[in-house]
DNA sequence: GATGAATGAGTATTCATTCAT
DNA sequence: GATGAATGAATACTCATTCAT
């Protein structure tokens, strides 16, 4: 009834939603800790007292802003990763993917990896066992990669999504959704990068992991 | 090799050097705003007054973490890239080299990623500098490799060391020194992937993906 | 005897009851501050408005179980005190009433020391008065037993009864329900006590002390 | 030096005991949960922060009320019922002088009396445990006055002195320092109402604990 | 150099109560 | 009768920093 505060024609959106959306955008400006419960209310047009009504406490809401982009992420791999295509076709599509959606959400992996030591205990170790998930299933795909041997063998699979799961995270300290490169041009070239690092190659001349030196 | 840290033995370390060391750790575990100046001065053994005698602020230590980590690396950097060999053995170098000082300074790095955006505006602004500068540096290594033959050009550069560091960093999420991988072993695998994949490549039959896969 | 509050057994019994009866124990067990409306109205299982509907504000349950504590006593103090027997018999009477009125309503007595005065001020006087005049008619019963002799007149009646009730008070912060003794017990020796400290007795040679030992 | 927040002529009291007065005042008038921290530093005259540097939590204020309280009254009591005399005389002595300490300390004696139980559990421990040896000191008096025939021995030693305790705890809820009555005049009433009680008796007439009735 | 008492501005959270439905 | 979302005012507690000694 009351559409006067939606900012978007149509209806309202749920104050839940509202809240979550506000503090992600002022956990990425501001950082976690230097976000306070008021401007988070603030920012979303109602008094403390509702937003506790949803959120038992400030930190639930930054679990939930991880949860939401777990939960996206592992049901879009999944969706990629049990379709259609060679392995590699597969890794190629999810690395392509994870980036589309970094980008398209990149306060939240924003406040991702800088605050997910914040959070207490138990629901740390919740975020933890869904983010293993999400890397047992990018790694199950590299590994069917190596088994019909489009992949090199000599370094852990583990090691590779790990690899790569930093080189996607980085890209919310550099990448701007108003820079020169879209979302699908640094998904090309990291894909690149990455599956052309991950290949089967022959001897290269660098790379005799027997040199004493090292 | 660095001894140059190191006092008369047996002697008391320096109070600022303590409060760093006690202030890092600190920071690594609980993250820098659950950390009191309080706890850090009790775990030096010295009192708040000691402390602001020789930092101005909190933000202070923060920032000199920082920066201590980041001369270092620079420092380091630098007399690879302009030694001998040529620009993939010194990139090579380089990289195994930033590994190591990454998993010697475990906790210096972790409390770089959490928690640099704490900074105030001055502080981040030069800690960012510094950062470009060490940026610049590798940047600089890698075209040299492009202008030479050996690296890939259908990349930019900027994106290959972005690609680089991502993955760098993110060794202080997985790594720990008590496990079964040492700081040589991460840097062969890692320099492998990397330099496979940045190294020209001929047409590896997936890329570039097909337009309808997109 | 007193069957008059059960309510058809196997009915649920009347909401304001069950309220009532949910806050004295929740009061009992957390004290009144630390119990909140929430959790008495989950403890009778029923929402916020359901309350708010028969209790104004949270201190009228508070003063309902003082109320009902307070009428009640004074209906049986009445009957008994204004029964058949020497004013000795009736007072005996009365403080075993008392006592077993105090072990069949623990937590109301428990609630009624320990938060009387959180109750607003208009309600408290409310309450004041009725206690008062539950005092009155004891002491009127003590002045009894002066006039007929068989009690000490060195004492003034007043305090003799505060004496009482401070004594039978205290029951609640020892006695259990599960102990070795029971109401029944407890109210021989306490008659036993009060009513030989009571009595008019000869000089016992200890009475009034000698000035130098005060 | 600074003298200037003396209001005794001679020194400033130390900051905590202002504090505890403060508490102890605002405690009794209002209740616990009714004072604030801000309304007890604010009495105090200084900030809250200087509260929580002598004090880690607003309980601790009160835990340290009882526990003074207690203290005082068990080194009284101590020496009192270890001195010279009469197992009578000296219960007599330390009746008289648990009321006077009573009445010097009313306002300890009303917090107490209503806030223990809002104690967090170890200090609730602790002070029943300092409690609990103030109860065994007064009934070894008892017993010793049991031993030596004085006393009544058909009424447990244990329930006598509760018995006496809640008479004398009542003492804050209606005697007044202005009033008619002092200290003494309390205490001779008071102890000429208990001792006459305990003493030994003959047959009252009232007492038979054979009585069917009962 | 170093202490530690004191500040004061800030924080997350609680909760009795209201009111449109 | 009853719901439950929302209010708003209050609360205990924290902590970086200062400053007289």
């Amino acid at each position: 009834m009351a559409q006067g505060t939606a900012e978007v024609p149509g209806r309202a959106r749920p104050l839940p939603e509202r809240l979550l959306e506000a503090a992600t955008r002022l956990f990425a400006e501001n950082g976690y800790e230097n976000t306070s419960v008021q401007e988070i209310v603030a920012a979303a047009g109602v008094t403390k007292g509702a937003m506790y009504h949803y959120f038992a406490a400030k930190d639930d809401l930054l679990y939930e802003i991880y949860h939401r982009l777990l939960a996206l992420q592992t049901e879009r791999l999944e969706r990629i990763a049990g379709g259609p295509g060679t392995p590699e076709e597969r890794l190629r599509d999810a690395v392509l993917d994870v980036i589309d959606t970094s980008c398209a959400h990149l306060d939240q992996l924003t406040v991702f990896f800088r605050s997910m030591h914040l959070l207490p205990e138990d629901k740390r170790r919740a975020v933890r066992a869904e983010r293993r998930r999400y890397h047992e299933r990018f790694r199950a795909l590299v590994e069917e990669g190596r088994r019909d041997g489009t992949f090199r063998t000599d370094a852990p699979a583990d090691l590779a999504v790990n690899f790569l799961f930093g080189a996607v995270h980085q890209i919310s300290t550099w990448w701007h959704p108003d820079g020169a490169l879209g979302p699908r041009d640094v998904g090309r070239y990291y894909v690149a990068l990455f599956l052309d690092g991950l290949r089967r190659a022959g001897d290269t001349g660098v790379w005799p992991p027997s040199a004493a030196a090292l």
